[in-house]
DNA sequence: CCCTTTTAATTAGACAAAACAACAGTTTAG
DNA sequence: CTAAACTGTTGTTTTGTCTAATTAAAAGGG
């Protein structure tokens, strides 16, 4: 009887939060989060600085705002991302021609390597995390809703 | 003269960044936290705190650490939420008969009706959202997905 | 029964992420 | 030209998470 003690110790009733898309949402986030930050720890990347950077690499010369905005967060937030970025030689502040306040993001030469070999990185736990499902389907399927359910 | 040039002005490529489960999880789980926050604001409770009190209802007399494990958080952020939940009489801390180093958590009487009311506004703000799939069986499938990458 | 090891709750600390207001320089609109 | 709006920036605050250390108490072995 002594014999299990907390392996076997939860029989918690997880009530109404087992029906609750924002809870399940959140558990699977934060599973996501920290395998993330297991496979980009070396490499010094959180996934809100691999979102700027894919977005700097899809889009050129885009501004810090544009960024900030497409990746819905505040462009305050958007100027501690840059600079770190900025020191580690991924993306470069250019200065915008023809608006003397803003800056035109790029991504440096020795970033366009580092993208390579993170997205590599960032595929490879993807997939692994889409193999838990049954079938190309289902993650396109699971993708959709969650695109829907991200719109305000 | 609402909407100028942002909304038009968003030609974003996402690229891999769509096609992403981590960062479409991110972004949902982003939308469902301030909706959440609008919903339950003027109640003082976040996301969090809410799913200490369902655990807590539904499992009267668990320890605090149990609580902990359940939820996947750290023993030591309990004890802000604890003092938090029972500094708003809704829940309370009671001596474990056999164990004189923990505490059993209980609700209060104010704490059920509490729950009732904020139940049922998250119950309301929970059906708004699943109502953007299709049916119960996408809802129910949704959660499934969900609880199978949320594991470790 | 003593002694060592665990465990529960707590505290304090560092830490990162996010929200928000304010501000200077700049652009734009009336 | 003047007022309003925008960009990047700084500072502040909040929030959440993690770590280590502490105190009290339980458990187990000899």
């Amino acid at each position: 009887m002594a014999d299990d003690k907390k392996t076997t110790d939860t029989p918690v009733d997880f009530g109404i939060l087992d029906t609750l898309i924002g809870y399940r949402l959140r558990r699977a986030q934060m599973n996501f989060f920290t395998k993330f930050s297991e496979v980009c720890s070396d490499l010094g990347i959180s996934p809100g600085l691999f979102a700027v950077i894919v977005i700097v690499e899809k889009n050129p010369g885009l501004t810090q705002t544009a960024v900030a905005q497409a990746l819905g967060n505040d462009r305050s937030a958007m100027v501690a991302a840059v600079d770190k970025l900025e020191g580690m030689d991924i993306i470069e502040r250019r200065p915008a021609k023809n608006d003397r306040r803003s800056y035109a993001l790029f991504m440096t030469q020795y970033g366009q390597d580092y993208f390579k070999k993170l997205t590599k990185r960032v595929m490879e736990y993807e997939q692994a995390m889409a193999s838990r499902l049954k079938d190309d389907d289902e993650v396109t399927w699971l993708l959709e809703k969650l695109q829907i359910l991200s719109k305000d």
